[in-house]
DNA sequence: CATGCTTGCAAAATCGATTTAGCTAAAGGA
DNA sequence: TCCTTTAGCTAAATCGATTTTGCAAGCATG
């Protein structure tokens, strides 16, 4: 308690404690870095040095550390909207996950504006994140060739770009619709809705094509007025109606496939606006769970995004990608099955 | 396009910028810093520089600047999970708010772990940030009297420590409370149960007192079995039946007043799983929004948080002491007027 | 006995900026 | 004429680490 006073109380340095243990400050450098042996230095220098640091609880200051290696230990992590559940969720088990490898995350977001998103990357840069990890928004497609050109160790996540060679990791979009079809095929259903929204993402692509594909498996013709697709900057009451609309207009319809969480949640407004019941009239399934699913009566049942997973697996191809400077091969490529979860609507 | 090839391609330094405009590092450095003038340097040398850095882009090394000026232009934003909903809203709008002053933000999550934050302030102050904005978990006190003993700038938000002199922002907790009270008394409510958490922050006992106070204005003896206090660690199936026991206990109770979006949530399971409608067998509001209230139906009235208001305030705060070092006052310790926002539960 | 090779550590260069001190030439004053 | 100012820049110190190079002493070798 004896050196806390005053305010001008600098910070110890390195050189500090190379006084106080009367060496030089590189020698004090090689202790702590585990270059000792390498470099030489006597175990009685070490421990005298080794102690002096113990004592004085000197911590070495990252910003110059940062500044000769070139280094950060900082990723940059870029999602669409924290504010959306899928992405809080990912956040937080990144940041846990990062920290085991001792690196730190600035987090930001594009709120879906490829423009924000180039602009954010510009500002990573100037920071000097080691890495980034990015759920791209659509047209971000020349930013990250250009991260590629730089050599930048990047990975996506939650979608990609299939013709630009780049490390991801998402859900089986396609084996997670065919997991859903297959449950509500399974139960007699083969009026089946599909709603999705009008994005150039391959995951919506994929999603889709599960669904022509399991229809098709199962010798259902396909129907284009079956399905759905509204524009994902329709405002929230417009949606709705276009959803509402959507359901009149297929009479007889049993089942809706929801291929968004947000698109699903619309359309519980939807159908409680119809005053229709679920899954007597309509049975429903959604792609990508979220916190309302579980309790909106009766429960919606859902393919779950194996979050933890994907950011686990996120953080480890970055990682491999910053210590061996791994090329993208299909293995660094990942698709994780989604989870299906029954619940009472379908 | 000329200098992008190759994969050596060092970036630009001051130095590069000084040697191609034909002048001293130094000279760079003043006009860039808008110290031309103060230097005297001349009009025509200092529009030299000028056109090289345009022509470069030239972007300062920040991490080098850092190192130098002491000032990491980096702000740490502890919440206490960011996967809920709240924090969630409060980052996005503290990050654009913290852009808009030039500051980057490195942000972490307690888990409401004190010992976690102890941690976590030692991480942020490694990283060199300018300043803190914590949203604390209970048993924070030492950490923050330890900030401010290092006179280093901080503002709490959500929850302050009542013996401790910081700046803070938060939500009129009490106010909001009787905002609410003063809905469900004036629809003639009468008996009104009150289930809260046991934590010892102060926002939780304001709550609590805007109850009681509310209760007694109407001349409403206040029952203590009409008060429920769920620990907050206890599982979820274990609160969920503590909240039913509750209800079924206190026969005939009008309405209820959770104080937190998490019991409103455990409430909404509660009362499902009773079979009881809203608001005709029980009126329910709760304190802090959630998306679910807004879908779940009929919809649960609540007293909303000021987000954007709360982070802006706080951001305010945070660069008042930045570059004022202002001490703190009664003007820097906020209370901001919750939202009523009445739907169908109450 | 001169030369070479370890050993064990210190000195100095470096990362890329900011800032203080210094230097030269022109101008002003006695 | 000589000394002091002032203008206009540049040189050098500095932030706090890492890493390369240098250097003296001890030992072995031919």
């Amino acid at each position: 308690m004896k050196d806390k006073k005053g305010q001008g109380m600098k910070r110890l340095s390195l050189k500090d404690v190379a006084q106080m243990a009367g060496v030089a400050p590189s020698t004090v450098s090689f202790v702590l870095n585990g270059k000792a042996r390498q470099m030489r230095i006597s175990d009685e220098l070490a421990e005298k040095v080794q102690a002096v640091v113990k004592k004085t609880g000197y911590q070495p200051h990252s910003v110059a550390v940062n500044l000769r290696t070139g280094q950060s230990k900082t990723l940059g992590l870029m999602v669409e909207s924290i504010s959306g559940s899928f992405f809080a969720a990912l956040a937080r088990v990144i940041e846990s996950e990062a920290d085991r490898y001792g690196y730190n995350i600035v987090y930001c977001s594009t709120e879906n504006n490829a423009q924000k998103g180039t602009e954010l990357i510009r500002m990573l840069n100037r920071q000097q994140v080691d890495g980034f990890l990015i759920t791209p928004a659509a047209g971000m497609e020349k930013d990250i060739e250009q991260l590629l050109a730089h050599k930048r160790p990047v990975v996506l996540m939650d979608s990609y770009f299939p013709e630009v060679a780049v490390p991801y990791v998402l859900i089986d979009n396609y084996g997670g619709v065919r997991q859903g079809m297959k449950h509500l095929l399974g139960k007699g259903y083969s009026k089946i809705g599909f709603i999705t929204v009008d994005m150039e993402l391959v995951q919506i692509q994929q999603r889709f094509q599960g669904y022509r594909d399991a229809l098709k498996e199962e010798n259902i013709p396909f129907r284009n007025k079956q399905v759905l697709k509204i524009s994902y900057n329709s405002p929230r009451d417009e949606a709705v109606k276009a959803i509402q609309d959507f359901i009149t207009a297929n009479k007889g319809v049993e089942a809706l496939f929801f291929s968004t969480n947000y698109l699903g949640i619309l359309g519980l407004e939807s159908i409680a606006g119809l005053g229709l019941r679920m899954p007597d009239d309509v049975a429903v399934i959604c792609f990508d769970d979220h916190d309302i699913f579980r309790l909106y009566p009766p429960g919606i049942t859902v393919v779950q995004q194996p979050v933890e997973e994907i950011a686990k697996t996120a953080i480890s191809l970055l990682m491999h990608q910053l210590d061996k400077g791994a090329r993208v091969t299909r293995k660094s490529q990942v698709q994780i099955p989604g989870k299906f979860i029954k619940r009472g609507s379908a």
